[in-house]
DNA sequence: TCTGGGGTCCTAGGACCC
DNA sequence: TCTGGGGTCCTAGGACCC
């Protein structure tokens, strides 16, 4: 028996939750984001492969996709419904004998299995799943969490994709850095002015350079990544949050002090009912504020005292925007309370998004 | 037609103390 | 008059992921 991490992916995860409760949507192209009327400030969740061929992407403003597929049906996000089908996914997931399961995110979690045939495996959770949820997953298969997560990419839709130490370079050597899970358009830039360009190049590059590029931590980090090195642990400690926020795009920019001091208002509001229902209070306040057109800045205060008091919490984010001495309209405003720590610190200390050793 | 909302972690540099 | 290191706390801001 060996060692294996699963990476379990769902397809078109909202969209295929949709048509599960709307059949008629079956085969057409849909489109899960905002509120569901593409006239407004929002942007897509998820579309359905369907719409994908119109061009249509996750994180693409609603109104760039009802001009590539004016006939596209657009569905507002309903997270209570995601939220139970991620559940029971995830349920399942746990239910299989021996699977240790860490969750990622709504849509997808790492499987730690020891098997002598990981595809068997990973049919047989495809199949688990399809049958209490009726939804269809792809799985990555691999020696290492990098690359089971990589893996999922090439077995899409409804498949399965092995890669471990021996195929990685054949399959990822060629490919652009920004291929590799945790290198995004910023990074990539940064190595391309190194000189570094594909995954090969990246695997066989020493660890001076990428030191003095990134920092004594990160820059190692993304050296092993392009090796698709790592750990190969899943770990199903639960998640602990670490702070709770909201932010709100507005349909109409804000100008007024009133109307931008309510809307920090709703917003601590918002987030002292997070914070409560965690039983952790906030200890800094984070602002952040997209000026009009496109101009975003972020700052940070501690309180002297935690509270879960949203008069503090609001005061504290009206302060920082202040401090910031910007008169330009307000597009975005985001309130975030990063909370006192739970008893004993955040064991183990660990993210999805993990960057540096071990 | 401008670009969501929920998160996490890392790095750098200043302030301050010994 | 010039000025050491080490450590901690805090803020600013960058980057990534789903």
């Amino acid at each position: 028996m060996t060692a294996w991490v699963l990476h379990v992916d769902m397809d078109q995860f909202l969209a295929a939750v949709e048509i599960l409760r709307h059949p008629e949507l079956a085969g057409k192209p849909v489109v899960v984001g905002g509120r569901g009327d593409p006239t407004e400030r929002a942007v897509v969740s998820t579309a359905s492969y369907e719409a994908r061929e119109f061009g249509i992407r996750s994180g693409m403003p609603l109104k760039t996709a009802v001009r590539k597929c004016p006939d596209a049906v657009f569905l507002p996000v309903d997270f209570p419904v995601y939220e139970a089908a991620s559940a029971r996914v995830m349920e399942t997931l746990r239910a299989h004998p021996g699977a240790v399961v860490e969750l990622l995110g709504w849509d997808e979690a790492f499987v730690g299995i020891d098997t002598d045939d990981p595809e068997v495996t990973a049919r047989a959770i495809q199949a688990a799943v399809l049958e209490a949820t009726q939804l269809h997953c792809s799985v990555g298969i691999g020696d290492t969490k990098v690359r089971a997560k990589v893996a999922t990419d090439f077995g899409k839709p409804r498949g399965t994709y092995r890669l471990t130490e021996d195929n990685w370079m054949e399959v990822m050597g060629d490919r652009p850095t920004k291929a590799l899970w945790g290198v995004g358009p910023r990074i990539a830039e940064r190595l391309a002015s190194l000189g570094i360009r594909t995954v090969r190049d990246l695997a066989g590059a020493p660890d001076e350079p990428l030191i003095e590029e990134f920092g004594p931590n990160t820059g190692p980090h993304i050296g092993r990544l392009g090796r698709g090195a790592g750990s190969a642990t899943v770990d199903d400690t639960p998640w602990v949050a670490r702070a709770h926020g909201r932010e709100t795009t507005y349909q109409h920019n804000l100008q007024s002090p009133e109307e931008i001091a309510a809307a920090i208002r709703v917003l601590a509001d918002q987030v002292v009912e997070d914070i409560r229902a965690e039983g952790r209070a906030c200890m800094r306040v984070h602002l952040k504020v997209r000026f009009a057109p496109f101009f975003t800045a972020s700052r940070i205060r501690k309180l002297d005292e935690p509270t879960y008091d949203p008069a503090v919490i609001a005061d504290t984010a009206l302060a920082l925007l202040a401090k910031l001495d910007d008169d330009r309209p307000i597009r975005l405003l985001g309130v975030r309370a990063e909370m006192v720590p739970p008893e004993g610190g955040y064991d183990p200390p660990r993210s999805h998004g993990r960057r540096g050793s071990p």
